[in-house]
DNA sequence: CCCTTTTGTTCGAGGGTCGAATAATATTGC
DNA sequence: GCAATATTATTCGACCCTCGAACAAAAGGG
């Protein structure tokens, strides 16, 4: 149940059920294909007479195309329907610290190009190349129809402003990247947070989502971020700053986190105070021969020491997990989601991290919960597929009514 | 942006469009009262000729009267619309430990009878007592339009098999009061957790909640309850688990909590808290001089000492302002909503706790928030007005498209 | 008394879905 | 081979809804 917000809302004219059922068709032909009039038909409710007429507008509209004729055990053969992936084309763009990939994904989030430049320190120069990049790999891949632009960044988006706010990582504050990227594109551009870009990447592309309306995507790496959908839509809050779950102050005398403060939880569970836990196991030993300093490892690293069996950085990441068990341990209890997918380079020790996890969430719950909380599938590009899906939302998500 | 659920999703009819603009309409005529046909044409973006057929309909079926003629500078005088509040009568019930209430309330939220009734240790009796005393209410108040029953319980409510779960400050589980009171009554019976219950009523008859989308209702009593909105939707997760915010673990050998672990917030910050600080400081002194041990005050004991600057108690309560503070810092640094509403005796003594839990939440928040905390106006009878919220809801709500 | 302004109603046009009827195809049984 | 049956897809009139123009009703001003 929702109030009708009467400082702005939608009302319905005539054509408010065709576009109403038109998504809904749309969204089955997506999910269901190859797809008959008749199973569509049956499936949504409509009228086979109604589904005619939409499926003929969507065929006219190229969303939509004929294939080959079905089987059926009696009767007049079926046409089915298809998803017609080249009606559009989306520019995906997810921004890391150290490398910015560009990709161009069809209409069913396969990623058709894709390639990577390095992510400049200053953001003015960042804009810069990467508006030169774009309008090149345009060039370069002259499509008829493209859709639009997403970008996932590492930082909080405002809403409103559509601007980059703060990145932590990258050291960026209040960046504009729309502005320049629609002018020199003349594409729609979306930006979108990289934990609520991962959320939306498993709400329109995972296997696990089909029928969930609550989960969280947490992103685990320099940082901590949540993508919160509940009643299956995005928590973005009134200015884009909700999801921040990573600084919530779990030790007031803990580390000092990159936000300022001190005892985050993103302080304690993320990449980098694995990191950090080794460096302080290691201190004492971390000189060679010739007493010289070695370097600080790398996140990787530790993963393939502890892979090896090296007992400072198992206990480095049996650490971590238990971080973010703590944290992971709020959320359920709070928001109590069907799944919580963890992203992130840690899920490559799944097998060793997961455990760990599970009995911490388990002990700190007041009652035994019922989310499944599941590593996300590292090849699928979570971040960058949700990009996508920000742009595809406008096509198929629900209309805005009342 | 909302996903269309393929699993349960509707269909579009022609009705479809009215049923939108009727809802819109009649919410115009609610909060805009007394308004004209030409003033719901101009500010809901409808046709005159439309808003008339709605509002003959609306006429028809009761929910609107047409009131006195009103005054125009110049042309025919407008026809006044009102909200009719006599088209129906709700019924709220609000359990709480040691008594629950019953009230009636018209379709504008205003009360027009009240009583009480002794709520029973034992969850069967209870149900026994209620059901006959909402007989009897019913009978003493014959209306002809009851809508339904609202109930707010003091406990988490599973939403699928709508019945109360667990509530630990009566020591019932798994309830089911809706079933006997819908035989007794034949009215629709809807139950909410109080927490949510608050939110709701915030929601529909609430000063600081028209046009905002992200708000949180804090109940603080025995416990600590979250009445959690985003995006305009009340979050009661999959099960109705949603909320539990207050059985977040702020530190691991933290005090026993009602739920079983250690540490939980509202162990921290909740009335009971408080009065145990305030045991523990009176500890030594607790005796009288014929050595007898005084009775563990109350809450409300507590607040009345702390008026009179009793230091004891003024600490105890600094001290439950002090966690308060910390489990909001985590409720605004995770959602940042636009204003968080403290419901519980505890805002009585607003003018001392509130800076203290402003000033905590302002030192564990990353950066600036802009969340609004502020205490709820006690008279209004949150939960029970939220009960009444429960059941308009149906008629007023955003029909649920796609 | 007529003109202007504003409110509220009437009515045909246009868009949407429904449901029955019809056309188009396959398969099965005889 | 042919009729009966089953299934798919289209066509068409009925009905619902909103729009927008025209019209009726009602007040005030010069």
């Amino acid at each position: 149940m929702r109030k009708i917000d009467l400082t702005s809302f939608q009302i319905a004219t005539s054509e408010t059920a065709r576009d109403i059922n038109r998504r809904i068709v749309l969204d089955l032909v997506r999910t269901r294909q190859p797809i008959s009039r008749a199973d569509l038909a049956r499936c949504s409710g409509l009228q086979r007479s109604t589904i005619s007429l939409i499926t003929e507008q969507l065929i006219e509209e190229q969303w939509v195309t004929e294939g080959a004729m079905g089987h059926a055990p009696r009767g007049r053969k079926p046409r089915f329907l298809h998803l017609n992936d080249e009606r559009a084309r989306i520019i995906g763009i997810n921004v890391r610290p150290a490398v910015t990939t560009i990709a161009l994904a069809d209409l069913s989030g396969r990623f058709v190009a894709q390639e990577s430049i390095g992510t400049a320190a200053d953001s003015k120069t960042f804009v810069a190349d990467l508006s030169d990049r774009v309008r090149d790999f345009i060039r370069l891949h002259p499509q008829v129809f493209y859709e639009g632009i997403g970008v996932s960044l590492p930082g909080r988006v405002d809403y409103a402003s559509q601007r980059l706010v703060f990145a932590p990582n990258l050291g960026w504050r209040d960046v504009d990247l729309k502005t320049p990227l629609e002018l020199t594109t003349g594409l729609l551009v979306e930006i979108e947070n990289a934990a609520n870009a991962c959320a939306l990447s498993e709400m329109w592309f995972g296997r696990h989502t089909e029928g969930l309306h609550d989960f969280i995507s947490l992103t685990v790496s320099e940082g901590i971020g949540t993508g919160i959908v509940t009643n299956g839509q995005l928590v973005r809050g009134p200015t884009g700053m909700a999801g921040e779950f990573g600084h919530v102050l779990i030790n007031e005398e803990g580390p000092l986190c990159r936000c300022g403060n001190r005892g985050c939880w993103e302080a304690y569970a993320s990449n980098t105070a694995a990191v950090n836990y080794y460096a302080q196991a290691t201190n004492g030993t971390r000189k060679n021969s010739a007493n010289r300093d070695i370097p600080v490892p790398t996140f990787d690293d530790l993963l393939r020491l502890a892979a090896q069996r090296d007992s400072k950085a198992v206990e480095a990441l049996d650490r971590m997990a238990h971080y973010l068990g703590v944290g992971i341990a709020m959320l359920v209890t709070g928001f109590a989601p069907s799944v919580i997918i963890i992203v992130g380079e840690v899920t490559r020790a799944w097998e060793r991290i997961g455990p760990i996890i599970k009995r911490v969430v388990e002990e700190r719950s007041p009652m035994p919960s019922m989310t499944r909380i599941i590593p996300a599938d590292d090849t699928a590009h979570p971040r960058l597929r949700g990009t996508i899906a920000l742009i595809l939302q406008k096509h198929f998500a629900a209309p805005t009514t009342a």
